[in-house]
DNA sequence: GCATTTACGTACTGATTGGTACATTATGCA
DNA sequence: TGCATAATGTACCAATCAGTACGTAAATGC
């Protein structure tokens, strides 16, 4: 029983998901601390009342932005993961959907609500096992796709694919709140790509 | 003629480097915004005007904060880089003092000034260039490194070397902010070594 | 039409923020 | 000893912070 849904009363206004995807757009910008309640009213046009109504206090919020934006990299990303031939291509063409989240159409990017501002706020637990849980599932998704492509590779060569695979992404995150552009970081993850699908074979 | 230095008036009982210490500690753990002026004057014991006096506003102290902190990895991890025998052991070395940094003997890291709360303040300017500067600065450090130790390596191998072993430090940078073990980071940056060597080599 | 229910935004709260004015204290120099 | 210099900390500032009380508006059920 997930809570009747009653019609009665006046009806909300609020699009739970355009008003997520504002406040998104606010935290992964600024980082938690940085970004003002008046921000978030500001970036969603909803009143203070309302955003507490939909989404809880402000840490809540950031929590629930962290699962928005975990779901659309599994929606846009991990696919490219699995929809190709070979651990290269498979690698390369996710680094490019991330990417495209990270950079969201800007020269400069907004970059990646859970690894560039999460570590800022991980003296609380709840944020740094979150951010855990984060790093935790990237390795074990490389994992998985690279077992696949590369049955017969030897765990070590395989761990340190996974590691290698992992921390190019950590790494592009950060890169990319530099002000790197999405080509040179797209070239970069290319190279990172063609290293590991060596390491997996055996081969390089 | 560096301002002359004057021994009127009453003397200043702050000791501006281990007061920088505290100042750095405070922003390492709770990054820029999150970091108030009260947490900053409990940290050093010094009072709010003196802290302006002595440094400026927060801006300027978190500005010389990254430098201090970019000082201290010059001293305690860059030497490792150049008193080794391989790439492999240099490497391998450098990590590991960078650890120590990191982690400063507690068992969860304080993590790195840098690489880990200068992506949240990212949004102005002078900061994302300071995280710029630190990020070139690494890149270049292990370019003149490996150009050394593997001085007829292609191109090509020398720049996914360079992008490898700098990409794990900055992903170390946030493993470690996630909770991540000092041992468990520190084998990490054996296998990256390993695999950097290989690289080099052509052999792997 | 009227009661009930629910969401709305204005306007406020006390607390905390970064930054500073100013009277006090402690030194060197004459 | 007295004056000039300079660093001290208390006590304050306006601004902003996160969060809420409350009167109003808009829907349903009878």
């Amino acid at each position: 029983m997930p809570q009747e849904i009653s019609k009665r009363g006046r009806p909300s206004r609020v699009d739970p998901e355009k008003a997520m995807a504002a406040i998104v757009e606010c935290f992964r910008g600024k980082g938690y601390a940085a970004t003002s309640l008046d921000d978030l009213t500001a970036a969603t046009g909803l009143s203070r009342p309302s955003l507490y109504r939909a989404f809880g206090d402000k840490q809540e919020m950031y929590l629930s932005a962290m699962d928005a934006f975990s779901a659309d990299v599994v929606h846009q990303a991990v696919p490219a993961l699995e929809h190709a031939s070979t651990a290269e291509t498979a690698l390369a063409d996710f680094y490019d959907a991330m990417l495209e989240i990270y950079f969201r159409n800007q020269k400069i990017a907004p970059g990646c609500l859970v690894f560039a501002t999460a570590p800022c706020g991980a003296e609380e637990e709840v944020i740094r096992t979150r951010l855990k849980f984060g790093i935790d599932g990237l390795d074990g998704l490389f994992r998985r796709t690279f077992r696949r492509h590369a049955p017969d590779a030897a765990e070590e060569a395989l761990r340190t694919a996974v590691e290698l695979a992992s921390n190019t992404l950590l790494a592009v995150s950060t890169r990319a709140k530099s002000g790197a552009s999405k080509t040179e970081l797209s070239a970069m993850g290319a190279r990172t790509a063609k290293a590991v699908e060596a390491l997996l074979q055996g081969t390089a």
